[in-house]
DNA sequence: GGGATCCTCCCCCGTAAGGGGGAGATTGAA
DNA sequence: TTCAATCTCCCCCTTACGGGGGAGGATCCC
């Protein structure tokens, strides 16, 4: 069961020579090839490839419109490898989100980009080390982020934490007063308190620490009506 | 200038195995090898390595903590390449904070290895497919939700956007208006249309709606003093 | 026993917040 | 031109909020 495999490149002779290094493997298989966003649509339409290899800059739809075409409408699993000759910081979170499974650069060596292929065939995914370099520090960041508040955080008691978690989730004195079973004024002394420990003026900058703090995350809650 | 190498695994076997692949290289170096997280900081302080080599699981401190303190004690360009057996779901977020340029399998082909070490060397960083596939797949939530709360947003005007973002920023209306140089009583009647407009009660919910629909994000502000 | 901390609740008071309702100016589309 | 939308600002009114300050009971520790 070989790798059928999408070539998409606006540039015949790239794409060609992209499409020769991967026929000759045994368990990678072209099975189409395509000079436009428009034509990789059609071409997998027809063809149904495990895997796309998609160059970004093309006339008739760029690779990222055409990568988030074909995920969406696709209904097999179909991987897309996105293929760019430079480091291209904008272009990656566009990507990601069309649904690209990694994000290479051109000028790899043609073992790197057989085993790229056959490892996002697989399930797997797979960045420049340039752009992980990025992605990780992001992440690292934010990870920083979330325990230099929690600092702070431990001055506040367990009742003050319930009662910080409730003004977070943008409830009022009376709501979480019924909530945790004590009175309004209980509440009351509770908030000032945590508006003191925390050098915060009031209940709406509560709730933007809570979320900056990491203390409560987007998604946690639902404020849909 | 060839590139110098640290490995760090409590089994001898292993480490010895990879100090072996490695040092057959003619750009890599060996300089260094250790069997526990102290030993490791011991070893790095002395023949300071461009990229270490580290298991996670060993005696005396493990490497997530050795890499940790090596990174942040270190005056030279150390890059730590996190080597473990199995798909460490909950690792990753710590190593990635502890300062680590990499992580792979110890399933990896060695010429793999070798140029994993070229890479993180080279100041890039890189990832074992699966685990670049769970943090692509969480980034691109994060931005699949930025814009599918967005629809909401429609309804307010540009001025009430702008309000509403002031006030997920913890602002009062008085610093509002002076913000956005118009008369409190204006920024009254935005924010009372804001909150009728997306059925919210005051703007602690404004606050916390701000975040649910993504309009602003974890850390895009500073709450801190 | 005496502190210390925490949770509970009380009173007083000033003010920011939000609802209701209205109004003038500008802009752009019908 | 007329109409709708937007932005601006005004008044009155009620209420929730937060500060200041205090106090009783529980628990824990020295």
């Amino acid at each position: 069961m070989s790798i059928r495999i999408a070539v998409v490149d606006d540039q015949a002779l790239v794409r060609g020579g992209f499409a020769m290094v991967l026929g000759h493997q045994d368990d990678i298989e072209v099975v189409a090839e395509a000079g436009t966003g428009l034509a990789a649509i059609e071409a997998a339409r027809t063809h149904r490839p495990d895997v796309i290899l998609m160059d970004i800059r093309m006339p008739e739809m760029d690779g990222l419109e055409a990568t988030s075409r074909i995920v969406e409408e696709a209904d097999w699993p179909v991987r897309v490898l996105i293929l760019t000759t430079f480091d291209p910081d904008e272009y990656v979170y566009k990507a990601l989100r069309a649904g690209a499974s990694g994000f290479v650069l051109k000028d790899i060596p043609p073992e790197e980009l057989v085993t790229a292929v056959r490892t996002v065939a697989s399930g797997g995914a797979l960045l420049a080390p340039s752009i992980t370099r990025r992605l990780i520090g992001q992440f690292a960041e934010r990870l920083a982020i979330d325990t230099r508040m929690s600092l702070r955080l431990e001055r506040l008691t367990n009742r003050e934490h319930e009662v910080l978690m409730a003004i977070a989730r943008g409830l009022n004195n009376t709501e979480i007063s019924e909530e945790l079973f004590i009175g309004a004024a209980t509440v009351k002394s509770h908030v000032s308190s945590i508006l003191a420990k925390l050098g915060l003026r009031d209940r709406v900058q509560a709730v933007v620490f809570a979320y900056e703090s990491g203390l409560v995350e987007a998604g946690d809650q639902d404020i849909g009506h």
